[in-house]
DNA sequence: CTGAAAGCGCTTACAG
DNA sequence: CTGAAAGCGCTTACAG
C-alpha cells in the first residue's frame, strides 16, 4: 500500500488506531492481566517484568481507556462539582483547588453548571451526574430542601459546600457572623443607610449563603439601632454585572445609601465602577464592603470578608475522597473561619461621627 | 431481613444498586437489544413495544451507563474544551455557549484548563484528553507551533479558536485590525502615549491573539506618527488582577500614558480601579479601551472591542460536531467580525486637540 | 509471580 | 420487528 497523503512524522501514522492493553501485552510478551497490574503498580509483578511492560507501554504511547477500566472497576474515577456558574472568580478558583487535590489520586473533576440549557430545572430533572461520577460536591446553588433531597436521593455520595442540610455532610463558613462583622464595621463608622447587594428572596438559586448574610446584615443594623429596609436589599447575581446592576438600582433611590455591603468582591467592583461613574467618591461619599477577598481586592483597596477558597476547596476534596472509601455514618458539618480585611473602600459616614472602628484582620 | 436504619422514601431504598439495561429488559419482557433500540429511538421497534420499554425504564429510573455505551460504541460522547482558565468571563461564557450546542445532541463538554497541577507542561506531557473525548476545541492557550502540533498529533479531531495554525482548522477574529481600530480611536482623540496591557513576549501561554493585537496597536501608533515603546507594553494575564497589576506598573513610570488599551474588559476594569485609586480621572486624565464587550462594559461605560463570544462558541461547536461525522480534507479557516463600541471611558487627550473620532459601532 | 477466563453494561451486525 | 451472541478494553478473583 503506497503511503497516503497524510502526515507521517516517523513515530506514528496519523489516524492509526491507538494501542490497547492487548498490544502492550503482546509487545512485552506477557498477559494483559500482568500489564494491568504492572501499569497500576499493583503488587505481585516481578521487577524485570514491570520494566518490560513499562517500556512496551511507553513505546506504544499506551494510555488505558478510562471507559473500559471504569466499567470493569465499577467506578467512574470522576467526581462532580455542582456550581451555579463557572465564570465567577470564586467558583473557578474552587474548581481548580478541588481538581488539584483529586487529580493527584487519579480522579478527574467534572463541572455541572446551572447556566447551561434548561438551567436548574433541567439539572434536577435529569440528574445528569448519575453514572458519571463517584461522588458529588454541591456548592451553594440549590437550597430548597426538596432540591437537595432530590440530589441526595440519587444515591451518589455527596458533600455540600456553603450550605448545611440534613441530607448530606457539609462544609460551610459562618455567613451570619461574617456579614454581621462586615456590616458592623460600617455601622461602627457611623453608617446607618446601608444597602446589601446580593440575592435573598427571589434568587433562583436560593443561595442560602445570601439568606444567612442577610441575617447578619440585619443583625448588625439592629444592633446599631436601625431597621433593615427592604428597598435596600437588592437581589442580584454574584458577578461584576450583577453588582453593577444592583448598584444602579440603589443609586436611583430617592435616598441612596451611604454604604453598601456586596455579597462578592466581583459585585463590589462592578458596583464601585457604577457608583464612581455616577459621581460618588469612594469612600468619602460611599463606603463599600465586599466578600471573598478576590485577588484583585488588595489591588483596588477593597474592604472585604476574606474566605479561604483554596483551603475550603482542598478540604472539601479530601472529605469527598474520604466519603468514597469509608462513607460516613453521621453527617459531619464543618465550619471554617473567615475574617474581615479593612482597606481603603470604607470610611466614616460623611458628616457623621464614627463610633468604633475594628482594625484590619479582625476575626469573625 | 428487617429494614436497616437507612431512609426509605417508598420509591427506592438508598444504596440500592441502580438499574441496568437487563433489568429494564426483564420488566418490559423484551431483549436488551430491543431496549437499547427503543430507548435511543432507533427504527424497527413496534410502537407498542417501545411504549412498554419506556414505561419500564421510567419505573426503574433507568439511565444508560455512559462508560458501557461509550465502550461499545467506540465513542466517548464527550468533547473537550482546552482553555487557559475557566475563571475569566470570556472562557466561562465560551464554555456555556459550546456546551449548550453540544448537549442538544447528547455530548458532554469537558474542560481542560492550564491552571491545574503542572499547568501547561503537564498538559502537553500527558495529553489528558486522549481516550476521553471525540474531538477537541483548543481556545487560545497554546501557540508555539510545537505545542499545537503535539496536540494535533494525538490524533483527536480538533479545531482551534482564536489562533490559526497549519495543524488544524480554525475560527478566529481579526485581532490585528480589531486592535488597530481600538488604538486608532485613541490616536484619533489625540493620544500618543498609549500603553497596551496584556501579554506579548513573556506570556507563558504564547497567547497569539495578544501578539496580533500588539501588531495592531503598533500599526495604529505608527500611523499616527509615533513609535511603540517597550516600556508601555505590559504583559499580564487577562483577569481583573492582571489588569490591576499591569496598570499599577505603567502608572509608576516616569511618564505615565494618557491612554491604555487593555486586552480584555476584565483587565480594563481592574486597571480603571487602580487608576482611579491613584487619582486619575477617567476619561479626563486617562482614556481606557477594553476588549470583549463583557456584560459589565455597558454598565460602566467602557469603550471596547465587541466580539461575539456566544456566536463564536456556537459556531465552533457546530464545526466541531461536523468534524466528527465528516472530517475535513483541507483545514478551513474562518474569520469572524468584531466592532468597536465607543462609550464614556475614552475622551480627548488632556490639552491635546482631537483629530478624528470614529462613531460608536464602527465596524473593524 | 503469572495467566486464563469471567464479567462490567452496553451496542451492533446477523439471522430469523 | 425481535433476539442471541459477539465484542468494546479493561479488572479481578481464581488457579497454578
Amino acid at each position: 500500500v503506497p503511503p497516503g497523503p497524510g502526515r507521517c512524522n516517523g513515530v506514528e501514522v496519523i489516524g492509526a488506531v491507538s494501542a490497547t492493553i492487548e498490544d502492550v501485552a503482546v509487545r512485552a510478551g506477557v498477559s494483559v492481566a500482568t500489564v494491568s497490574r504492572a501499569l497500576r503498580s499493583l503488587p505481585n509483578v516481578a521487577p524485570a517484568t514491570r520494566e518490560r511492560v513499562l517500556a512496551a507501554a511507553y513505546e506504544l504511547d499506551y494510555v488505558a481507556d478510562p471507559y473500559a477500566s471504569g466499567l470493569a472497576k465499577g467506578r467512574t474515577m470522576a467526581l462532580g462539582l455542582v456550581v451555579p456558574m463557572l465564570g465567577s472568580w470564586y467558583y473557578a478558583k474552587l474548581f481548580s483547588a478541588v481538581e488539584s487535590v483529586v487529580a493527584d489520586v487519579g480522579y478527574e473533576l467534572r463541572p455541572f453548571t446551572m447556566t447551561g440549557p434548561g438551567g436548574i430545572e433541567r439539572f434536577l430533572l435529569d440528574l445528569p451526574f448519575r453514572k458519571r461520577v463517584d461522588a458529588l460536591l454541591v456548592a451553594d446553588p440549590l437550597e430548597g430542601p426538596e432540591e437537595l433531597e432530590r440530589i441526595a436521593d440519587a444515591g451518589v455520595p455527596m458533600l455540600t459546600l456553603g450550605a448545611r442540610t440534613p441530607f448530606a455532610p457539609s462544609l460551610t463558613i459562618d455567613n451570619v457572623s461574617a456579614a454581621r462583622s462586615a456590616v458592623g464595621h460600617l455601622t461602627g463608622l457611623g453608617h446607618r443607610r446601608i444597602a446589601m447587594l446580593g440575592g435573598t428572596q427571589d434568587d433562583p438559586f436560593h443561595f442560602s449563603a445570601a439568606v444567612d448574610r442577610h441575617r447578619g446584615y440585619a443583625d448588625a443594623l439592629r444592633a446599631a439601632g436601625t431597621a433593615p429596609l427592604p428597598s435596600l436589599s437588592v437581589p442580584a447575581d454574584l458577578g461584576l454585572d450583577g453588582g453593577a446592576e444592583a448598584m444602579a438600582r440603589v443609586l436611583s433611590l430617592r435616598h441612596p445609601p451611604t454604604a453598601v455591603f456586596a455579597c462578592s468582591d466581583e459585585m463590589a467592583i462592578g458596583a464601585m465602577q457604577v457608583a464612581r461613574d455616577a459621581g460618588f467618591e469612594v469612600p468619602r461619599q460611599l463606603s463599600i464592603v465586599g466578600f471573598d477577598d478576590h485577588d484583585v481586592a488588595a489591588h483596588v483597596g477593597l474592604t472585604t470578608v476574606r474566605q479561604d477558597v483554596v483551603g475550603l476547596g482542598e478540604r472539601a476534596a479530601h472529605r469527598l475522597l474520604g466519603l468514597l472509601d469509608a462513607g460516613e455514618r453521621a453527617h459531619q458539618h464543618e465550619i471554617h473561619p473567615t475574617r474581615l480585611v479593612v482597606r481603603r473602600s470604607t470610611g466614616p459616614v460623611a458628616g457623621g461621627a464614627a463610633r468604633t472602628e475594628p482594625g484590619p484582620g479582625e476575626p469573625t
